[in-house]
DNA sequence: TCCATGTTTCAATGATCCTAAAACAATTCA
DNA sequence: TGAATTGTTTTAGGATCATTGAAACATGGA
């Protein structure tokens, strides 16, 4: 990821509502949302759900596919895992102490659970 | 990390005068460096890079302490790690897409070969 | 056609960013 | 001590960009 694309991103997640709609797709799963939906779980109106989503859409965040009537979007778990390596390795110059500080932590398991009942991407 | 904390902390990477800031303090180290420096490395007015310094220490990701005439800032890499971890676990909501993602590209080594000799930008 | 669902446009408000000048703080030296 | 120097911050201003709700527009299904 380059850097503009991240600084992109970063300024997605800094919106409360799109911060929001990214977590609401996240737990969703690759299945998605329509618009509507999502508007209507994060409490703002449609217009306002559109403008955001868009935005997002230009960072890279989500995706969208037509499903009939409704437009749906669902998140795109590369990118994000994209932003998360570019914090990690790029911001942070993959510096020891920002390592160290994750290791501490046991954020990273190499055994993860993988319960796939959002299912893979 | 709360949240509100942590769109402070997207929305102060996501200016590319910010960034670079960053970028510069953690590749400095602990050590740190001085307004005057890091506004002629990164290429800004002292006043400018006052008003981001001051921004990126709302959001928490840079420390200050005067040192003689000069006041040395200097980043804070419990706050960038608090930010990965909030970006794993809660805006990914720890979802297992991104972890396989993550693990996928080994970016989390436990064997760090640690050269900290802060290297090239 | 009619209705439901999404999207776009528009104008107003508010936030952010930048430059330059002035103010402030701490140190050095006469 | 007191003035000059160095380093940083604040302020003022104007420009640019972001955010919002309302309303108009477009599209797919009954």
């Amino acid at each position: 990821m380059d850097e503009p694309r991240a600084r992109l991103s970063f300024a997605a997640l800094s919106q409360e509502t799109r911060l929001g709609i990214v977590r609401t797709l996240v737990v969703t799963g690759p299945g998605g949302m329509a618009a509507g939906a999502i508007a209507e779980k994060v409490g703002v109106s449609p217009s306002n759900v559109s403008f955001h989503l868009k935005e997002l859409e230009r960072a890279g965040l989500v995706a969208q596919r037509r499903e009939s009537r409704s437009i749906v979007y669902s998140a795109r778990y590369d990118a994000l895992a994209d932003l998360v390596t570019f914090l990690m390795e790029d911001c942070c110059v993959g510096h020891p102490s920002v390592r160290a500080s994750l290791n501490e932590r046991a954020s990273c398991r190499s055994t993860s659970p993988a319960s796939d009942e959002s299912g893979t991407l």
